[in-house]
DNA sequence: CCCTAGAGCTAAATCGGATTAGCTAGCGAG
DNA sequence: CTCGCTAGCTAATCCGATTTAGCTCTAGGG
């Protein structure tokens, strides 16, 4: 039951502790360690099944291969936890674990449970958001390597930050539709077309946004106006659509922030007997599974989880010298395109 | 820059770091220290910002307030993120933090992982998987606890488990219809109504197919029919209701066995002229966030995901003892009303 | 025959706390 | 005056590796 130590094996292949650590950590060369001891060391700590005390080599060598997580909520967005597994799978190649923890929004308890991770020597700490946002950095994070993901600095600050290009996003929104052939009734839903009318703490409205209206005015065309929302929910998406449904220029495509939103256009062009794709065209964001389980479709510019989750480790763990520190790295947003968009008719 | 260390805070306060320690560890009543030193330590630290070093504290206690926890797959299944929330929560009252870690379904990894979280001394380690299936335990697991979460072993062993209630599950969906007065035309979508007609591995499919059975012949009522499906997801749910809807007796109650089919169903149902709640009555599991974006929205049996995580670390840290080991844990599906079951036409 | 150099190992220190086994001073009892 | 006891604290060991600083022995050169 008790575990095998180092000095077992030692004993077992007739060697001093020292000589069986330089074998096992593999400088049995570098230390002129004879081919015949280092024979009898592999082979005692294999017959032994011996299993190195983590712990303790932490402690001597200050390093834990760990990387400490700490999310606001991993919970509720669906998906995010593709966040994770980029994560964890770029940890893995690296032979770190992640050590996790949730802040659930609180500073308090964040601060908490980042002096808890450096308390236990993680390697570094990633702070993620599971919406892209602004927060701000909390002073503990500076003493030692840390990168923000899926949030920006609201000061600057020497802290790395990992998000998606959602600017891009924006104009590959808009490009599409272009491409489809619209240049009018091209409604924003999920914020307002004018400077601030954005949902607060939200970089993605605002940078999608920016975006969209670039590409679209670089070709002449401008928006023909947009529905500030509170929240991105389905409900919300549904009634604002109903409501834009109505104004003048006719509608020909909605650009809407979520996929959440989407859902609630589609059930409005429903109900007004519209068809989309061929009378509105929908451009969304996000690619939640929901997008391809639409009728028509829905065209989507994914948030790039996965790579956003590898990206972060990445930055933590590799390098990290030679950029300046402070960096903003923006992780692209592949576009998925489906049915949705059509040529106005 | 480097931490600073108890002997650094004992000498600070003029004492022995034995002295140091057992104050800060609130020993010191126990140990007699005096009041004044207890208080000059107690400076000490606050004034010189002294954290312990957790490794090192690890290493001579044995004990990392660590749980480990190795799931198959985070990421595919949204909303599973919310096993890892209720244990994170449920860890963090009793002060540890998770280490975790993807096995993809890869055995050796699994292995591996846990292996690797062994070396780093955690106490406990939740094996998690996303569906609720049957699995083999990993011999490695048993060389200290562990819990079986979402999973159920395929052979009796010592590793108690924690799953969903899915027998009961199935009994409240077959409640719920029986209440609203259906007695036939009622077809299960995801699992024939013959034995062994079900998914490989699913554990879900079974038992719910049971507590279904189970109730509806209470009431001396009977399936009408059933459609195995390879996958759960929405164009399978729609092809298979699709043929179920041109099937003798009429349909007029649809079990789909997770909310994917149920989109399925949502469709083919309107590709039919047919109204949901109306003319069909559908029951789902999962309850994931489209149940309540669909029109009508849909009745549906969550997978307590949450709670389901809670539990899986109380099994492991609290007690644990009284119980026999090889218990399994039925976490109760809370069933979510909603429109989609209506009194048959 | 002595000295040096390197090959091949090992003793001992180290990481930073937790814990065990004392040690010392002071007081009261005998 | 001595012994015993206790309050109040400390020296030393331990946890299990890693790593530094040698130590020993043999072979070769002078």
């Amino acid at each position: 039951m008790t575990r095998v130590t180092l000095a077992e094996v030692a004993r077992q292949a007739g060697v001093s502790q020292t000589t069986a650590s330089f074998v096992l950590a593999g400088r049995g060369e570098e230390m002129r360690i004879s081919a015949q001891v280092e024979a009898r060391v592999r082979q005692a700590a294999h017959e032994s099944g011996y299993r190195p005390n983590v712990v303790s080599r932490n402690l001597r060598t200050g390093t834990t291969h760990t990387i400490g997580f700490v999310s606001d909520t991993v919970a509720t967005t669906p998906f995010a936890g593709h966040l994770i597994w980029g994560a964890l799978d770029a940890a893995r190649e690296r032979e770190h674990l992640l050590l996790i923890a949730e802040t659930e929004g609180d500073p308090d308890l964040e601060k908490e449970l980042i002096e808890s991770m450096r308390d236990r020597q993680v390697g570094g700490i990633v702070i993620a958001s599971m919406y892209t946002r602004w927060t701000t950095v909390p002073k503990g994070l500076l003493e030692g390597k840390s990168v923000l993901l899926n949030a920006l600095p609201s000061k600057p600050c020497p802290v790395a930050a990992v998000v998606p290009d959602e600017a891009e996003g924006g104009r590959d929104a808009a490009r599409t539709l272009l491409r489809a052939g619209h240049t009018d009734g091209i409604y924003v839903v999920g914020v307002g077309t004018k400077p601030g009318q954005v949902p607060k703490g939200g970089v993605a409205a605002v940078e999608r946004l920016a975006g969209i209206k670039e590409v679209l005015s670089g070709a002449g065309v401008s928006l023909a106006g947009g529905a500030l929302l509170k929240d991105w929910q389905p409900r919300d998406g549904y009634e604002a659509s109903l409501r834009l449904l109505g104004r003048k220029p006719e509608p020909k495509a909605l650009i809407c922030l979520n996929d959440r939103v989407s859902v609630g256009a589609y059930q409005a062009l429903e109900d007004k007997g519209l068809k989309v794709g061929r009378d509105v065209s929908v451009v969304s964001f996000d690619d939640e599974p929901v997008a391809s389980w639409l009728r028509p479709q829905l065209t989507s510019i994914a948030i790039p989880h996965y790579e956003l989750g590898r990206k972060a480790i990445e930055v933590l763990l590799d390098g990290g010298h030679s950029p300046p520190e402070g960096t903003v790295y923006r992780v692209p947003m592949p576009i998925r395109e489906r049915e949705s968009v059509g040529t106005p008719p």
